[in-house]
DNA sequence: ACTGCCGTATGACAGATGTCATGGCGACGG
DNA sequence: CCGTCGCCATGACATCTGTCATACGGCAGT
């Protein structure tokens, strides 16, 4: 009796994009109504095509998954969230969750679960992986402030301090020291590390 | 009147997999008679199932698609090889030549472009990205020996020239020997940015 | 009002990193 | 048999990084 579920894919890689579209395809009660590519077309397609489930992958060139959900989240309430991502990290889970998401799957999860996932949302239901979910809990919150994060982020490339002082305007020393307490936060030993492990809790 | 082409499809990522092997499953004259999600389960499954296009993820546990290709191409030089990759990196693509593939497809290609090649190698044509191709030759070869990418790639982690010593078996300063003539050829100003560089090209 | 915490800054110090010159050893090609 | 190259090593030097103590203004919570 109920009209067709509405969805809207957006995800960067065109050939996993349409393959997504291919699998929901073959769902009798979905249909994916518009595919985006980048994370800052997903409100516009959303409200053009009245999507009832967004499928938001986190990865994506103009803004994230994630950034898209929560503006989403915020002018169409009713239209509900799935995030799905390559990587389990618990970061992702915790932001993904705050910004308004029903769902968090990751992409090494089995095909079946992303169309029970989309009717489970529909119906009012949260979809999360409890590994992760217990991991995010285990794990705390991201411990980096908004500069310190910053930072790090600028330094990912192999920046050198001068370098990130010019581009930060700041002097050298306090970029060495937000960098310092960034590492003493993560418990590591120099900013190579701290990036790394800071990348996959998905706090960077 | 051909018979279905036999395809394996290689990829980590069930979601992924699945979602391509419902796409190609559309497709009439093709037939996916066999999934696998590591790089060292390539090979049986090829026999076992006598497949005639195998289609190949390059991040994958076990070992590389390219690693996996040269081993098919190897023992069964009549199976053709497409190697298919989220990153268009020359060097990947240098490698997967190397290594005996017979197509090399980027996972932000259209999806038409799948089914296509998988036709195409078996009809005995090769399928390249021409844009890819040409970074591939201006860029040149690999500049690096073994062993500075070897100490590079455990140099990535963040491992200090102390800890790199000791799990390579060499004295510090040769690690950093090493490090300083791969940040000269890289043209950078750190291991940081030698590790990043190094990883664009394709080369670690 | 007082107490944190955040952002920013400085200066000093120790240790890590990058560079350079130099050497030995083995393999491979001319 | 000689030159070149890759691999491994040492020592010296300059620079970059990470740590610590200290400071000041702002803003939030008690």
């Amino acid at each position: 009796m109920s009209p067709t579920i509405k969805v809207l894919l957006a995800e960067d890689q065109s050939m996993v994009r349409e393959a997504l579209a291919a699998l929901l395809g073959l769902e009798d009660d979905i249909e994916v109504v518009a595919q985006v590519a980048r994370g800052d077309e997903v409100l516009a397609a959303v409200r053009e095509h009245a999507v009832d489930v967004a499928l938001l992958d986190i990865e994506m060139p103009g803004c994230t998954g994630i950034e898209a959900a929560a503006q989403v989240h915020r002018s169409l309430p009713a239209v509900k969230l799935v995030v799905l991502t390559t990587f389990g990290r618990p970061g992702y889970l915790r932001s993904a969750m705050e910004a308004g998401a029903d769902a968090f799957l990751v992409k090494d999860a089995p095909a079946a679960q992303l169309a029970e996932a989309v009717r489970k949302v529909l119906a009012g239901e949260r979809v999360i992986d409890p590994t992760l979910a217990a991991a995010a809990l285990a794990e705390g919150a991201n411990p980096l402030t908004d500069r310190e994060r910053e930072i790090l982020r600028a330094a990912s490339d192999g920046s050198t301090n001068a370098e990130l002082a010019k581009t930060l305007h700041l002097s050298q020393g306090t970029v060495r020291n937000y960098l310092s307490t960034a590492i003493q936060k993560l418990a590591v030993r120099n900013r190579a590390e701290a990036v790394r492990i800071a990348r996959e809790k998905g706090w960077l």
